[in-house]
DNA sequence: CAAGTTTTTTACCATTTGGTAAAGTTACGA
DNA sequence: TCGTAACTTTACCAAATGGTAAAAAACTTG
């Protein structure tokens, strides 16, 4: 990896999704601290010194996933539509997020797992990022609200709950597996809940 | 620590519970392979082989804390009465599982932790205690829905969405430290959205 | 296909970390 | 108050871990 201004070849375009790929697993459930780079290198069949080669430190790693997953991680509220009918738009937004939970369990988890352990490498970009969207949705919602399209309720604490309930389905997969055992139609039931719930709260 | 089976001393009380405290804040925001026992050690002021001394291992800590924690937090859930108003006992129970969240943050990130990744110590806790309850009260819910006294729906769903919305406040603390700076009327906003929120919800 | 560049592999190293051995110190009941 | 059991401290250690050096192999391009 000599001359890091040029584009990357095909091979280091693959194997760094490889390295993504195998430690976005590991860091999910084991944590930053929890995973060593022989487990990822195990995890996408390279050795040790190969990862070094492609990030220059587990930590770069982590941080590269981090920042890639934000920016995914955040589409769906950016999307929320001003002009649209508002509780069509925020089911819409529930159910992308609930199907995010559903696909991308991982994702979820290395989020989570980095926020409540107070997000240490992520708090500048929660700051810059993060903020200046939740600021603007919040103050779509709440003109929504101000137009009586929906019930009236703090904005901001909407979108926790609905944070909340939607990635608990990810975060807590282990706990929902032992109390809802039956796995076929748990995932259908999860999300009529979800939706038929946030129908209610937000009816005017 | 000679005889195992005597009654602890004073000495043997006091101590083991300065590790606990101290190993409690560590587990909750660096993880179990992100807490060292030399830190630990630092927190309450001892040296490590002095940990070693009290518990046979780090694992040990930790295992002894979620026990410990097991009880405690499934109490409110566990008080739920059965002849009660259910709107008033379901009220009252997350009334509780807000105070905790607001007391006891430490407690509710050690437990989000474990869940995260798996719950890699604690599944078969969660299967011979937390399921038969949740069992149990997904029953005493279910009645009172069939009675009408609230809303139809998936008792286990509800119970659910109240544990990802209620401890959500002291997991994802740092992400609403950043979207919601105004720290002084923030815990009042939030109890009482989340009253009005779940209000709605079960409103038959 | 030859020369240079990129990628992979092997061998290695320094630090950290969980834990131990054993000597030293304190508390406490007879 | 004295002896013994409980507790603390110091000095270690072996394994794990993040990372490096450098040679070997594979690929790219003129």
């Amino acid at each position: 990896m000599n001359n890091p201004a040029r584009k990357p070849s095909r091979i280091q375009t693959e194997n760094r999704q490889r390295i993504r790929d195998a430690a976005l697993g590991l860091f999910a459930t084991h944590g930053f601290r929890g995973t060593t780079l022989d487990q990822i290198a195990d995890a996408c069949g390279m050795h040790k010194p190969n990862l070094i080669y492609y990030y220059e430190s587990k930590e770069a790693i982590h941080i590269d996933l981090l920042n890639t997953l934000m920016e995914e991680w955040l589409n769906p509220l950016d999307s929320m539509n001003p002009e649209g009918d508002p509780l069509e738009e925020i089911t819409a937004y529930i159910r992308r997020k609930m199907e995010m939970s559903r696909l991308y369990p991982r994702e979820s988890r290395l989020f989570a797992n980095e926020i409540v352990q107070g997000a240490p490498r992520m708090l500048p970009h929660l700051e810059t990022t993060l903020k200046p969207l939740f600021d603007k949705q919040c103050g779509i919602i709440a003109k929504w609200m101000n137009d009586g399209k929906i019930a009236e309720m703090d904005p901001a604490h909407l979108i926790f709950s609905i944070w909340a309930v939607t990635q608990h389905y990810a975060d807590f997969e282990a706990q929902i597996a032992v109390l809802l055992p039956g796995d076929d139609k748990r995932e259908r039931g999860a999300e009529q809940f979800v939706e038929m719930m946030f129908r209610k709260v937000l009816m005017p």
